[in-house]
DNA sequence: CAAATTGTAAACTTTTTGTGAACTTTTTAA
DNA sequence: TTAAAAAGTTCACAAAAAGTTTACAATTTG
């Protein structure tokens, strides 16, 4: 498993090792804050894949520092929070709180909530720079590209130009720009390269072959007329 | 069955020998220590399945011989408690005790509860990291991969190389990165190395092969079509 | 309608991948 | 410790897939 490090804040010092326990059992890495003002400083100064934030901290409370992640990066928080502590489980999850806690709470399910942040996040990433336009999904990071949910069998550079396309929605192209933007600023062919993989792309877009619109005189774009 | 050795921690003679009697009867392996000192020596001296510790004891207390054990292994611990004495149940849970058997208690129950955490524990053991998909599963704790609940023979790095694929479904790597990712940053070598490793993995995977697939002009990925 | 532009099929070239065999390194067994 | 076996790596070449060019047909536009 490649390093996962988990930032616990809390001010109480046997809270913190008991989980220090239980994570690394896990295999995780833990790092420790005493309180808000600490767990501040430890995430700016390193990257964690999570933190666990206690609501009631000295100085600088769970809220105010999820807040200020939140600010910036995108990284998971779980609140723990004492059984009948005032909170306002709807205000976390304005914040963006991931899951909470409850204290007291079984390390099981302590890990088990861990886990499933950690496994949500991992395909937040996945599907990072997903474009979704109508009945189009193309999904860059595993290669595919879906039409009406079903997958598109394209070669790499089909799939490279839907993708340019797909991103650049209603601008238009001439070849060159088109050749050099996805084929490379140092490919030196035919213009009429594009228009064959244009027509192979057409082909595999079935009757959503109107997508890629021919701009007489100039150039192709991207069309989404819905 | 084979050999579950079982550590026996009470000050009372009377008490071990009876537990001591009980769990022959059920042909585990017993051991015992008068305090919680000796306890501490036995346990760093060889490996038990699980540990009996009386909460009340001379020298250092059954809580303290838990927290220690905890820092290290992941070894169930079952305490002993007099009915009445003061414990905190939540301090024990949260120190990763396993469970509670209060004095007095039937021989019945003991060994039911003793049979409950071992087998809880090593279902644990088994499923931690366990990759699950489709038919295939993986356990790195063993390394084992089965194919339809067959075993697979497969060496270290095509285990490797499978167990990277299977966590990252559809996510599409290039050779470098996957010699990166798979055989270590450091590793200096030829590209084709992974086409070689990607061939064998496919024929120990037989007709699902399918799992492993080009992605031409960019690398392989695990894909679980369903 | 004629000029300009685009579409298309097929031939051709290049790139990438699959594979077996030789070779090296590591592990196991004696 | 050494010999044998197993695993891992490299390499060369065949096969497959993708990409490019070309020539010509079809279409658009004024």
């Amino acid at each position: 498993m490649q390093d996962i490090r988990i930032l616990v804040a809390d001010d109480e010092e046997k809270m913190r090792r008991v989980i220090r326990i239980y994570l690394q059992k896990e295999g995780y890495r833990v790092e420790e804050a005493r309180d808000g003002k600490e767990a501040l400083e430890k995430i700016k100064a390193s990257s964690f894949s999570l933190i666990l934030l206690d609501v009631m901290m000295p100085a600088i409370d769970g809220w105010t520092v999820c807040r200020e992640v939140r600010k910036n990066a995108s990284l998971p928080v779980i609140m723990l929070t004492a059984r009948g502590e005032e909170y306002d489980k709807l205000f976390g999850f304005e914040l963006g709180v991931d899951d909470y806690i409850t204290k007291p709470f079984s390390p099981r399910e302590m890990v088990a909530r861990i886990k499933a942040v950690l496994r949500r996040s991992k395909e937040d990433k996945r599907n990072e720079n997903t474009v979704k336009i109508d009945v189009l999904e193309i999904r860059p990071m595993s290669k595919q590209a879906f039409l009406e949910n079903k997958e598109l069998t394209l070669t790499p550079k089909e799939f490279e130009l839907l993708y340019f396309f797909a991103r650049n929605q209603e601008h238009v192209y001439s070849r060159e720009q088109l050749l050099n933007k996805v084929w490379g600023y140092d490919f030196i062919g035919d213009l009429r390269t594009v228009d064959t993989h244009v027509k192979q792309l057409r082909e595999k877009l079935g009757k959503y072959k109107k997508y890629i619109c021919t701009v007489w005189g100039t150039g192709y774009k991207f069309r989404n007329d819905q």
